[in-house]
DNA sequence: CTCATTACCTGACTTTAGTCAGGTAATTTG
DNA sequence: CAAATTACCTGACTAAAGTCAGGTAATGAG
């Protein structure tokens, strides 16, 4: 991290906010403060639970109810309650909050033409796709990835999702009871630790180890949810646990991966990870891998 | 402008003012009114004349001269009369305040430390490449070119800069009074006209297009400042130009040039024009072009 | 069935941001 | 030198944004 990125990145703060921040401040208030424009966007044609909107917008309960009532009375937006749990309400845009959504909608994309149409067809395609770039990069940087309880709901779930992708990415299926399947509490110091990938908050993957004797530990439920794939987590994840592993004695990692996981067996390659004789009986294991930290 | 690359916008403004912005926010607020941290902030351990400060920012003078108010009593700033004109104050961090300058300073180092420090170095390069790539080319995007009086202050500016260019510039040296120079009034419809590029409101470059006969039109004066090089800002003047020669009635586009402008060549040829034989006598050029409309 | 919790609402605030109509002293212009 | 202009200040506003301390009805836990 040089001073000359250091900079490059607080340059790039200045100048995107001012030129996108003016710009969209002129096109999308239509003449009604900010905070109502955005929640009536954020509402959105398909409505959205008020829990939700509290959250997304990080709002006071007191100053969303009223805002909704500033909608409600322009005749904007409509709250009703949600069938199910009774004090839950549901907020959804009336026919004339849907044409003022879709009127932002229609700015945003205005917004949008406004930087491309000044620039040549080239220049065009080079800021769309450095803009892919660094939204795809700042989000990468957005992941954290920290230690938590491996038996936390976040971490079950986690879990599930892991199980539920091999079992539709083996050719042979998974069965759980069959996998040499390890508890929750091995995963716990100091017999190894449990990680979870976080992005805004939500889990995005997770990964553990643990002992299998003094010297050697192993890596296992490494998952990386969809949304957060090609994003560089993986490989964080791995780190992460080598470190821990260290910690805990280990002088050399070993894992076992199925042959339908072939990205996991890459990354594995990548990181220095040599392909060795099975250390274990797991029905589906079909390569095992070792490094030496 | 496909809906692809609109989408890709729109989605880059959202992530970026999400990501940047929240950062931002709880970074450098210390506490503080945001208004009260940016005027900190701007004012800068140089100190700041307060008319500067009001443009910079885009204040109300009453307002402005609250918040200095609010400064001072914190003991964070003074105001004094400058030395030259007495009704014109200038803002001047104390001590305290520089302290609190380079607090803010050191925080947004942070803030852009800590986007980086989640990546590995080779995706850090990428993004720092990436935001490069995207500021320079929203600058781009926010060059305006329009046609303006050429006899207006700003154009004479412009012209000036041109010529006092030219005179580094040519091994020859350049004498104002021996170039077929032309006056303003020749850059007037339906003549000829004057274009002023535009970035953020101050000049950036000029070019100018004159009719030498019914059919035939002259581009001249094309000049860039040295900071909006590498824009494409010559391309589009030029295209303008050519269009507006083209609304004049001409069928040919000439031009003049020095040997010593080699990017300006090289980009007459990138935009179709053939070199020709001299078609006026004037001592400073040595390559003449010309294009079909 | 009781009590705590949840999901939202209401009223009464405060702070921040920003505008507008004058005012004063210094300076420039004709 | 008088009149206009400039550079800033003051007071009196308004609107938007946000906070806080209670409320009420529905729901869930023991």
């Amino acid at each position: 991290m040089s001073k000359l990125q250091v900079d490059q990145i607080r340059s790039f703060n200045r100048t995107v906010t001012r030129r996108i921040g003016v710009l969209e401040d002129s096109y999308l208030r239509r003449g009604r403060p900010l905070g109502e424009a955005r929640l009536l966007f954020e509402i959105g044609p398909e409505g959205a639970g008020l829990g939700a909107l509290r959250s997304r917008l990080g709002l006071d309960s007191g100053y969303l109810s009223r805002m909704l009532r500033s909608l409600e009375t322009h005749g904007l937006a409509s709250v009703d309650k949600l069938d199910g749990d009774a004090r839950s309400r549901f907020a959804t845009l009336t026919e004339k909050g849907r044409a003022e959504h879709a009127a932002y909608d229609a700015l945003s994309d205005d917004l949008a033409n406004s930087i491309l149409e000044p620039l040549s067809p080239a220049a065009q395609d080079r800021l769309v796709a450095a803009m892919a770039e660094v939204e795809r990069l700042l989000t990468a940087a957005a992941v954290t990835i920290g230690e938590e309880d491996a038996n936390s709901a976040d971490a079950q779930q986690c879990m599930a999702l892991y199980i539920e992708e091999l079992a539709t990415r083996f050719e042979e299926g998974f069965d759980t009871s069959k996998g040499n399947s390890v508890s929750g509490s091995e995963f716990i110091r100091p017999h190894g630790s449990f990680l979870i990938a976080r992005l805004d908050g939500s889990p995005a993957g997770c990964g553990a180890v643990r002992m299998l004797d003094a010297a050697t530990a192993e890596i296992k439920r490494m998952w990386v949810a969809p949304s957060a794939r090609g994003l560089g987590v993986a490989g964080r994840m791995l780190h992460k646990l080598e470190e821990i592993a260290r910690e805990l004695g280990a002088q050399t990692v070993y894992l076992d991966t199925n042959r339908a996981l072939r990205e996991a067996q890459s990354l594995y390659k990548r990181d220095g990870y040599a392909e060795i004789k099975p250390y274990n009986d797991n029905p589906y294991a079909d390569h095992w891998f070792a490094k030496r930290l």
